[in-house]
This record gives C-alpha cells, sequence and structure tokens, in this order.
DNA sequence: CTTGATTCCGAAAGCGCTTTCGGAATAGCG
DNA sequence: CGCTATTCCGAAAGCGCTTTCGGAATCAAG
C-alpha cells in the first residue's frame, strides 16, 4: 500500500512522468487513447497528486481563506455553518480548499492576513462584518491580494462586496411602524463601529425624518449583537419618561432580549410595545409571541461570496463585483397599532 | 514591492540560500552573528517562506483538516465558531493552518477524507457529531492519516477521540427527576444513528431500571435536534394516556420545542412537566422558564481536540488519546417535584 | 518514394524551499 | 609552530509535480 505518487504511475504503465501529468491534466498532445489508458490507472491506483507539489509547480495556492472576525467568535454565530458551507460548495468543485483562520486580537487579524498573503497560502481571502473603517480591508488592499467584504465599509466603492441593504432595511423596518401610528419609535443600534450597525440607524433616522418626526437621542440605545444586552438596553427604554411604543432592534437576538425585558415590566410584546427584529434567524419564529423581522437570505450568502471571490481571482474588475441584497419584512406577531391609553 | 524570497532574501544579505534557510530555522551551524543578520532582515523586508515550497521540501503538510459533518450544515451549529476557534489557536502557534471540508452527502464525506489523506493535504483530520457505525472511521483507519473524533462511535478502542460521557448524563438527569419523586418519565431522544443519542437513551432506560421503574416505550419519543421536531414529539408525549410528568430531551433546542408544546397544552414547563435539557446553550438562560439542564463545557472542546490530535501525529499512541468529560447539571427552573394532584 | 506537416511522447528544467555533505577558515592543543 | 578539532558557510541534490521544447514516428500530399 505504498503511497501513489506520479513516478509509480508512470513506471507502471511505461510512460514518463511528464506524459502522464498531461493525460490527467487533458493535454491535447497526448492520444485519446493513452489518455484513456492513464485515467483508468490512475482510478484504479487511486492516484491523487501531491497538493503541495501541484501547488508549487502551478504556482497556485487552489485556495481561498476565510478570516474569522474575532470579535465574534466568542459569541455564537449560528452563520458561520452556512457561510462555511456555502463557500466550500463551490470551491470544492473546482477542488479548491476552504482554510479558516481565527486570530485573537485586531493586530493578529492583520498579520494573519498579511501572512497568508506572503506565503501565497491562499488566492483570495473573505472576511465578514465589515467595520466602517476596516483596518483589515487596508491590509489587503497593500497586499494586493485579491478579496471580497461580507458587509460594506464606509469606502467599499474599489473592492468586491456583498451585503444587505441595511440603511434600507431599517428604514422600511421603521416606516413600517409610523405606517401602523407609531410615533414614539425607539431603536437599540449594535455597536457602531460595525458598518451595517450604523447603517440601520442612519436608516432608522432616515425614516423618522421623512415622516416628519423629531429623533430623539433618548429613544436610542446602545447594545452589543447579543439577547443580554438587548436585554438591558430595552430596560434602560423602558424607564425614560415618555415610553416608547416600538422598538427596531438590530438583530434578533437583541429584540428576544428586549421581549424579555418587555414582558418584565408587565407588558407585552406586540401590544403595548411593538417589536422589530433584524436576521431571520429560525428562532424568531418560536419565540412568544412570535418576532416579527427583517430577514435577509443568507443560505446563499457564502457560495455568492466565493463565485464573486473567484471571478476577482480570474482577473475581473473587483468594483464589478459588488452586490447588494434586500431584506424582507417578515411579519409575525410583534407588530401592531399602538395601543389609545386613555 | 517584489515578492520577497529566499533567493531575493539571500542575495541581499551575500548568503547562500541554504545558509539563510538555515539561520531561519535556528541550526546551530551558523554563527549567532549572521543568525541575527539574518532574523533582522527578514523581519525587515517582511519575508514569509512559500508555503507550498515549504511544504514540499518538508514533506510536511503543516495543516490538519476538520470535515463538518454533511448532516449538521444545514442546522445552524452555535459550536462551530467555538470549535474551529478552540482548533485554530493551538494551530497557529505552531503556524499550521487548519482547513475545512463541507462535503454534501454521507458518499461526498468518505470521497473527501480519501482527497486529503491522498493528496497528504493534512497531517490529520477531525470529525464530529459521529455515528454509532461511522464510515468517516472506517476510512480514516483504512488511510492510515492520524486523526481524532468528536464522539466516540460502538468501536472507539484504537483512535482517538474526546467524548461526553452521554451515558452518564442521561442517567443523572433522570436519576435526578427520579430523586424529585417523579415516576413517569419520558425521553425525547435524536436520532438513535448517533452515538451520543444512543447513548443518551441507554442512560435514561438505566436510570429507570436502576430505580426500579419500568421502561415504557410509549415514553420515548424520538426527534431531531431541532426545535421543531421536539415540539413534535413533545406533543405526541402529551397525547398519551398517563401522561408523563417528566420530560429528559435530548438537547436543548430540544428541550425548547418540547417547552412550547407544554405551554400551548396549558401547562407549565417545570411545574406540571419538568423538562431537562441537554449542551447549555446560552438561550436556556432566557427561557420562560429559565432551562434546567446538562451542560458540557465545550468551550475548550476545540483545543482540546487539536492537543491531542497533534500528539497522535507526532507519534502518540493514540488509544493513549481518549478523553472523557462529564456534564454538569445546572439547575433551573423546569426541574421540580411532580404535582399530585386529586 | 521524397518532402513537409502532424501526431505523440521523452527529456529536462524549474517551482521555492530544506537539508546533507564537504571543505575552507579559524581555534585549540601539545 | 605544526597538527588535529571545531566553527561556519557554500554547493548541490531533492521534494513531486507541471510545462516547454525538441525529436522520432506517423501521416498526408506532391
Amino acid at each position: 500500500m505504498r503511497e501513489v505518487s506520479l513516478k509509480s504511475l508512470s513506471r507502471q504503465l511505461g510512460l514518463t512522468e511528464g506524459t502522464v501529468s498531461r493525460a490527467l491534466n487533458g493535454y491535447a498532445d497526448i492520444s485519446a487513447k493513452t489518455r484513456e489508458r492513464v485515467r483508468d490507472a490512475a482510478d484504479r491506483l487511486g492516484y491523487e497528486p501531491n497538493s503541495a507539489a501541484r501547488r508549487l509547480a502551478l504556482g497556485n495556492a487552489e485556495c481561498i481563506a476565510y478570516v474569522m472576525p474575532w470579535q465574534s467568535t466568542h459569541i455564537a454565530d449560528p452563520f458561520l455553518g452556512e457561510l462555511l458551507d456555502g463557500i466550500s460548495a463551490v470551491l470544492s468543485e473546482r477542488r479548491w480548499d476552504l482554510s479558516v483562520a481565527a486570530p485573537r486580537s485586531q493586530e493578529e487579524e492583520v498579520a494573519t492576513i498579511e501572512r497568508i498573503a506572503k506565503a501565497g497560502r491562499a488566492n483570495g481571502i473573505v472576511i465578514s462584518r465589515t467595520l466602517g473603517h476596516d483596518p483589515r480591508v487596508e491590509t489587503m488592499r497593500a497586499m494586493k491580494i485579491p478579496f471580497i467584504t461580507h458587509g460594506r465599509t464606509t469606502n467599499s466603492d474599489d473592492h468586491a462586496w456583498l451585503d444587505v441593504d441595511n440603511f434600507e432595511a431599517a428604514r422600511f423596518a421603521t416606516a413600517h411602524l409610523i405606517g401602523l401610528g407609531h410615533t414614539r419609535i425607539a431603536h437599540i443600534h449594535g455597536p457602531l463601529r460595525y458598518n451595517f450597525a450604523a447603517e440601520r440607524l442612519k436608516g432608522y433616522r432616515h425614516a423618522l425624518t421623512e415622516a416628519g418626526l423629531a429623533t430623539d437621542p433618548a429613544l436610542e440605545a446602545a447594545s452589543e449583537t447579543t439577547l443580554e444586552t438587548g436585554y438591558t438596553a430595552m430596560r434602560a427604554l423602558l424607564e425614560i419618561a415618555d415610553r416608547p411604543t416600538a422598538v427596531v432592534c438590530v438583530a434578533d437576538m437583541v429584540a428576544i432580549g428586549a421581549m424579555k425585558a418587555i414582558r418584565e415590566a408587565g407588558l407585552v410584546p406586540g401590544r403595548e410595545i411593538s417589536v422589530i427584529g433584524y436576521d431571520g434567524i429560525p428562532m424568531g419564529e418560536h419565540t412568544h409571541p412570535a418576532l416579527t423581522t427583517m430577514a435577509q437570505p443568507l443560505r446563499s450568502a457564502g457560495s455568492q461570496l466565493a463565485w464573486m471571490l473567484m471571478a476577482v481571482i480570474a482577473g475581473d474588475d473587483p468594483a464589478s463585483q459588488q452586490q447588494i441584497i434586500p431584506a424582507d419584512l417578515v411579519r409575525r406577531q410583534t407588530d401592531s397599532p399602538p395601543i389609545r391609553n386613555a
């Protein structure tokens, strides 16, 4: 059960290594007959070219890297699996590899990217959870390595990205609540260094202004994208004088936390206080009451990202690989007209 | 801004490639002075050895692969991030890579493993969610590639694994309910092809027998590890003649689904029917009432797996790299003595 | 049957690195 | 001061594959 190499294969066939290699790689200067013969033997013996050797000879890593956002490694990201699955799906068609790195600090994030680029470990990089100003993007630009971001930055004109229309999603959710008759609408936003959080805040404000309503700093609460912090933020919002009758949340988990706070205050989400989440996580269907949310179709995000990055690697203009996807309002039970009290 | 290679580096230093390489790799036959000089230059120019070349020369992939379980890619695995993070953490210390593959069927799972092994793409493989009889394990054994499994199979004596004591966890949870006075205790189990599900079922049954209680097929319901199927399973359990007063669930998500069914039946989880989950997901703290569960410490599972696999790769006997971790009962609000009615 | 165009394969170089080996320069010893 | 150890580096081979190039064999055409 020796390792089957090109050498052993070729010797067994009475051919040269070069010939066998060309036969396997479909070169035209190999007769159909011997090509067949070679391929049969390769299949039969289970020959698989050594990846390091192939990569070296080709000068091609045949690999793309996903660099995890370090800040979100602790909070369980329910989408990570789907994302990797999607990326891997398109890569495996070409027999490329997916390599993932999990940096432990912002410095390491940048260092990791630099090393990947310098060592030629990957043909391209994908990152997610972009910041408004993102050092990772700067680094990848400087390294001149093809890349795509899941989420934009404030300066994303020249690179490839896939992003949800965060501004519009928050604007739409807020406008929806206004349409129901709400005028005191709060917003629990995420960390504003994240571009998506900043955009959603803008969208929220825009909807208010658009409707002739004043924005009120007291109605804007900060939170991480976790249940706990959403809970805390909502508790604060419940204490202000002129309590909001609705709240737009930066994420479903935050909304679930907010609902908990609302219930604890003796109120019912969707009655005294409407709640709209964002993400469309499965759990949202099963909360009490079921959570109304802005759902984003991320089933395909991974493969989409991979396709686009492949195009960039193939030489396409990165600026041509930019795609925006809409989020859709999924009405369940937490949005309703405000209760007219007394 | 040329790529900095060993050649360019050595030329700049007036040394041979071999000398520079040895200096960088800490060989003793290089004077301290030139070693210093070489390292300075390497740092300054940001030299990073080309990974393909290094791997080829070394005959070492410096990489381990994580092959995702294909069945669970669809259900969002909240632990995936932590797992990869943990693995990556120990690998990055040695500057090894983590490559992840996402097969799309059972055949592909095996084929993926074979290709990784034959192409020498990784020094070792880690898989999770083992089945009682797992073809992946067979394949890795046949390929003679070092590997570790997260979870045992029915035949795990000779390979490395890290696993929770599933039998004991379920036994303990059930015994705990018996201790509270319950005698009609149901179990919602997972797909029994999964070893963990089979083990937990055994533990549940053992606890009953141990206490002199009869096992009752009517009290055993099947489910996937999802909220929806847990809900469905519980609804069925609520319909049987002599309704259970407690239920042990194979997973927290299942328990949450069960709680939903219980509430919908006009009952209160933890009062009319006690519920014990398994996993210890954060969400469990925030359900109503808060879910009692058997929590497993998986924070460190990833790095643990990586350490153990590294040991096997280094030549340790795989049978010496087997570790069992206990699950702990976290009492919250869904376990209480049965209500004595009438 | 000769010439030129094709078809098909062997030979060899090279991808960028590591490592073994041998030899020049230096140091240590009597 | 001569000789054997030692220190330190250059030279070269090799990792397993791909690809370019050239040439022998086969073919078609004159």
